[in-house]
Parts: structure tokens; sequence; C-alpha cells
DNA sequence: CCCTGATTCGC
DNA sequence: GCGAATCAGG
């Protein structure tokens, strides 16, 4: 992403205004909040409360070209941005009584697979077909102070499973809120729903019918 | 751990 | 010029 003279503008506006170089970085898009503070010091704009001090005078060599052309001896430096997930998430599930009960114990052959992540993918003896959707509301309804100080839209971080719970514009619609399997958008078990095994092309039960024969065009 | 900004230096 | 890697404090 390059640096227009708009985008610069953004950039000397919120950092004057106090922002932090994450939420520059974050509001700006298609940066990194080193590039904003690479960038903020290269136009000037530099000095606000660090938490590294300024130390002067004495010892403050750095250690030069220490390791600078040495560290590619490391053979995987790993690349600070985590690479997005192939598989895109899987539908979430709503919240319904009948599928909190568990199957039966699995009768049937077992295919289970270890995620990338280290998570069990959900056998497809335990997958639950998708309950049609209920009705949605276009317009949120007002929120239910129960559902407060639950993981919200405006809550969700690199660090926290988006799995949704609920439905979006209902007063109960919130996001898992735990903490991620590293590398992934959700918690270990939800990534074991999100990304499941597949059974071998011949078993394979064809798909249970779509409601009212197609999906919904909106 | 998480966050923060500062700095260096290969590109 | 850019920004990842690194540093270092809270």
């Amino acid at each position: 992403m390059a640096w227009t003279d708009e985008r610069i503008d953004d950039l000397k506006a919120m950092w004057e205004k106090g922002m932090t170089a994450s939420q520059i970085a974050e509001s700006l898009g298609g940066v990194s909040r080193n590039a904003v503070i690479g960038k903020a010091h290269r136009l000037g704009l530099k000095s606000r409360p660090s938490p590294v001090k300024a130390k002067d005078g004495k010892a403050k060599k750095k250690p030069a070209a220490k390791a600078k052309a040495a560290p590619k001896a490391k053979a995987a430096p790993k690349p600070r941005v985590a690479p997005a997930p192939a598989a895109p998430p899987a539908p979430p599930k709503a919240a319904d009584p009948a599928a909190a009960k568990q199957p039966a114990p699995p009768s049937g052959p077992q295919y289970r697979s270890i995620g990338p992540g280290g998570f069990t993918r959900q056998s497809p003896a335990d997958q639950q077909p998708l309950p049609p959707a209920p009705p949605r509301r276009l317009v949120p309804e007002k929120l239910d102070p129960e559902y407060e100080d639950k993981t919200g839209l405006l809550d969700l971080t690199e660090r926290v499973c988006k799995w949704p719970m609920g439905h979006p514009g209902e007063s109960d619609f919130h996001f898992c809120g735990e903490a991620v399997n590293p590398g992934f958008p959700y918690c270990v078990e939800h990534c074991g729903r999100a990304y499941q095994a597949q059974l071998p092309r011949k078993d394979r039960r064809p798909p249970p019918p779509l409601p009212f024969g197609g999906p919904r065009v909106r």
C-alpha cells in the first residue's frame, strides 16, 4: 500500500490526535503498526510518550551490525503476519436445543484428522445438519443488557475467537470470545467445527436438501 | 503474555 | 523511502 497524500494526511491527523500507531494502522488499513511508526518518524512527527527511555550519554551502543547479516542463518524466519486460513469459516450453527445433546456413541466409521493447529477435526459422523435459518431481522433489536459484556463486533481482535453465537440482528448475538488457536480465527473448539474432516468421496452422503429447494436470494 | 514507540538496516 | 525485525519499557 502506497503512502498517498491522503493517507499521509490521515496519518498526521491521527498521530497528532494521540491515537496509537496500532489504531492508526488499523484505521488506514494495509499497513502495519511498524509502517505507521516508521512513516511518522520520517515525517518528523515523532515524540510521544514512549515506554522506552531515551537513554542518553553512556553505553548506548547499539549492538551495531550485530547479527544483521548473520541472522539469515535462521532457516525459517517466521513471518510476523500469519497467513489467512485457506479455508473460509464454516457457517455457524444456530443455537438449537436439539443439537445440544451429542449423538449416540458413534457406531459407524470414524473419520478424524488433526488440523494444522493441532485441533481435532470433527468427524462427519458427528456433524450436525445445519438447521434452517430462522427469520432474520434486518435491524438489530435493542441490545439486551444481559449480553453487553459478551464479545461483540467491536471486541473482536486477532486473538479472540470470532465464532458467531446466535444470529446477527438479534439481541443475544455475540462472538465466542475465547482465546484463539494461534494462527486461526477461532478457538480450538471452533476450529474443530470450522475445519472438518472429509469422508472418502465414494462414501459421501449427499448433502441434505436445501430448504425450499435453493439458497436464499436477498 | 499483552501493549506501546524507537531504532536499525536490508531492500 | 519503506517497513520487518528488533529492542525495551509498562
